[in-house]
DNA sequence: ATGCTCTGAGTGACTAAATCACAGACGCCG
DNA sequence: CGGCGTCTGTGATTTAGTCACTCAGAGCAT
């Protein structure tokens, strides 16, 4: 049934019933595969999009091929980089790809107007969004610019790990997560593995000691 | 005469006189000192702040006692930090700092709120503001994660040069702007003074070669 | 099964940056 | 003039990033 998406959404579902059908009227669903690009510098996409399901990464490239993840987005959070620079003519160069399947709802730029003008609560509900967002940058900052590799490299480790202490992730893709070099992640790794940490294997990483990992993470 | 700030702001001059009326009677006048601390950590400020007259530095401080400069806000630009991390309630540690005396005038929020709902135009000018403040993040990530600090430095000395090129800062200044350490600072200005780029006094730096230092900025 | 090829991982040597622990140097003020 | 606080210089060491490779494993293809 179109709307019942709004549902996902904490701040849209109290909105009175007729903002809640306007939503539901413009808003346009999408599938999209994942490892998909929905937005890079030179493409600015026209649409307001909220991620029902699935998790959009959204990264920043060097010129001299590095690249660093500033932050997920994942369901019940709009997607407000494509709005946001958009607007700056300033040229930026963060680019979003979707990391798995991801359902989505698209709001075209009319509808979105119309949605700021008429209600408050919408207006919170982006604002909101935009404010998380730059927590998050400001996170990235902190982190990039104060903290040792090791203890972001465990924050990462144990932040990605499923539930039995194991995830997918190449060495290059870590690097990538943290951005840095992939020689860096790969000696860390070494060294924690060395101390019984995790076990390596390609494309794989165990996590045998999560406290230890933990206190690295928590470290001053 | 009250009002008559909004000139200053060419995205609100073109509003509709009873717009213009509505920000004219809202809006108190602000003058703050040199070195006030207008945002910080703990202490959210309610109003909307819009800057008529000097600059703000808004800088992040690290549990090391590091710390790095985020971007700048002069006049014509508004303070959208503090309305923003207002609605994030994740802790950050930000804080803006004025640089020089500073004209402003507050929008409170309730009348701030009023523009948003009335006005298309001011939301757009709000909305911009937003986007040039992610974009000015973005560049600060993009180059405390990819850039060599050689680099970062002569490009903070030009632009913080006056029209003689000379600057009043210590090294510790720089280190600030940079985020890095003020020795690493004190090194590299020792080498391009060795270059014969610029001269070295207590608190002062003298640029005697700008096009040098140009290229070493522009460099990859 | 043997080899081919591609991607992921390991490593040594070197340069850059950050940290630690100082020593000097300058300007100001009593 | 002497003392004092801030600013600057420097060596030694650790951590991070770069460069140039080699090596290992997995998937195909004869």
């Amino acid at each position: 049934m179109p709307g019942d998406w709004i549902q996902q959404f904490p701040d849209l579902a109290t909105l009175p019933p007729d903002e809640q059908q306007m939503l539901a009227k413009s808003a346009q669903a999408v599938s999209l595969p994942p490892q998909t690009t929905i937005f890079a510098p030179g493409q600015p996409a026209q649409s307001f999009m909220l991620l029902l399901e699935g998790t959009v990464r959204v990264q920043q490239a060097s010129a001299g091929g590095r690249e660093i993840v500033l932050y997920r987005i994942g369901g019940g959070e709009s997607c407000i980089m494509t709005t946001a620079c958009l607007l700056s003519q300033d040229t930026y160069n963060a680019e979003g790809i979707t990391e798995t399947a991801v359902e989505a709802v698209a709001l075209p730029r009319s509808a979105f107007d119309d949605m700021m003008a008429r209600s408050a609560q919408f207006r919170r509900f982006v604002f909101s969004d935009y404010s998380s967002r730059i927590t998050d940058l400001l996170q990235v900052v902190e982190e990039v610019a104060f903290e040792r590799i090791d203890k972001r490299l465990a924050q990462k480790l144990l932040e990605r790990a499923d539930s039995d202490g194991s995830l997918a992730a190449t060495h290059q893709d870590l690097a990538v997560e943290l951005g840095t070099a992939r020689e860096v992640v790969s000696r860390h790794l070494k060294e924690f593995q060395r101390r019984g940490w995790l076990t390596l294997t390609r494309g794989q990483i165990g996590l045998s000691d999560p406290p230890a990992l933990a206190r690295l993470a928590e470290a001053d």
